[in-house]
DNA sequence: CTGCTTTGTATGCAGGGTCC
DNA sequence: GGACCCTGCATACAAAGCAG
């Protein structure tokens, strides 16, 4: 607690937080990682404590924040969410950070302006996102990001790590994750790093899902799926049984990573095109599950297609304006909750009037050039 | 190509809060 | 009261888009 104090202290003194990185680099190269060795990864018990488990216990802390009134306090609670975010997910994004913590872009631009000048993080140009830039922790930010996660986070500052082809991906998952957060819908998370960091095939551990997080009511274990194309669905559908297979062991082991798939997209057509390609893999004759096995599947897999659109809307539309003018954005984010929301209704009611109202809507959402 | 408009970002300023 | 920094607003500016 000390420390992080201390280095809160530091980081609103830029001149001085300056200097003392400069020392840390060049006179004592030992003597920082002292104040978050001591927190080693442990639980209050005592015993060991995997990895995943302390990620899950300690994410939500700085990116779940209230806004105190104090503006001076707001600032770093912000602050502190922005290094939380992009260390657990190792990159992240203006829009992520806008829609998280609920500002307009003047704002985002002067938080993120002033983490830049403090050197906590770096921004990187790019044509993969609407952002047109990404997110990284100096070498600075990351120790700020261990102290505040309270864990090992294994993260380099060099920027060549970031995979661009999966940036959009990638931020997508976050967007979900926090707006899942932040609708106090979990009660933790894990990242994709997070899994990989622990299993023991890193990379290509056929484990690994984009996220793993809690349920607030349940505490049973989510794993999220974002499917940014469709070259899955492609082919005989070997590699969707393949997936399933993989869920599978999950689900039936005791001690498995989750209990629940959730699949996410910026698409409808690509959910509906998993959920086509599960049932044919469920009707064939030489289907290599068995009838209860595919009940566990499809109770447990869900398909999410109400988040598609704001998926869509916020990395996908590169037409999307940045600037929000309080008309046409903030208009085109309100219909889209309505259409979410009915889409909903219509679903749980299967009302044909509901439905027609569905329809009439997404017609003039059309019309206005909301929808394509 | 030019000149105009739009868009995204940066900067300075006033007015406002909390905390020591 | 001063340190600190929030917010919104006005303004400036560069880059991109676009019609002619």
């Amino acid at each position: 607690m000390v420390f992080v104090r201390k280095t809160l202290a530091l980081r609103s003194m830029p001149s001085l937080a300056k200097r003392w990185q400069d020392a840390k680099q060049t006179a004592f190269p030992c003597l920082f990682p002292l104040g978050y060795f001591y927190v080693l990864v442990k639980s209050k018990k005592g015993e060991e404590m995997n990895y995943i488990e302390r990620a899950i216990e300690t994410s939500m802390r700085h990116v779940c924040i209230s806004a105190p009134s104090d503006p001076a306090a707001r600032g770093l609670v912000r602050e502190n969410a922005v290094i939380a975010i992009t260390g657990a997910f190792s990159v992240s994004s203006k829009t992520v950070i806008q829609r998280h913590l609920d500002l307009n872009r003047e704002s985002v631009n002067k938080l993120i302006n002033r983490l830049k000048k403090k050197g906590v993080i770096s921004v990187h140009p790019t044509f993969a996102n609407t952002d047109r830039s990404f997110i990284t922790l100096t070498s600075f930010g990351i120790r700020e990001a261990e102290l505040l996660l309270n864990r090992e986070l294994n993260l380099r500052s060099d920027v060549s790590r970031v995979n661009e082809r999966n940036l959009i991906h990638d931020l997508s998952v976050q967007l979900i994750v926090l707006k899942l957060a932040k609708a106090k819908k979990i009660s933790g998370f894990a990242t994709e790093r997070d899994l990989a960091i622990q299993l023991e095939h890193r990379g290509n551990d056929p484990r690994l899902v984009d996220a793993l997080v809690v349920d607030a009511n349940t505490g049973s274990k989510i794993a999220i799926e974002m499917e940014a194309s469709n070259s899955k669905n492609k082919n005989n559908g070997d590699i969707r049984r393949r997936i399933l297979t993989k869920y599978l062991e999950e689900l039936e082991s005791n001690d498995g990573l989750y209990e629940f798939v959730h699949m996410y997209s910026h698409r409808q057509r690509f959910l509906t095109q998993i959920e086509k390609a599960h049932t044919r893999i469920f009707d064939s004759r030489s289907s290599p599950f068995s009838s209860s096995q595919q009940r566990l599947l499809l109770d447990s897999i869900k398909f999410k297609s109400s988040e598609c659109s704001l998926i869509y809307e916020l990395m996908f539309n590169s037409k999307r304006q940045l600037s929000d003018e309080n008309g046409a954005a903030t208009n085109k984010m309100n219909y889209i909750e309505q259409l979410a929301e009915l889409e909903k209704l219509a679903k749980n009611t299967q009302d044909r009037v509901i439905e027609i109202r569905l329809n009439g809507f997404r017609d003039a959402g059309k019309a206005l050039g909301i929808l394509e």
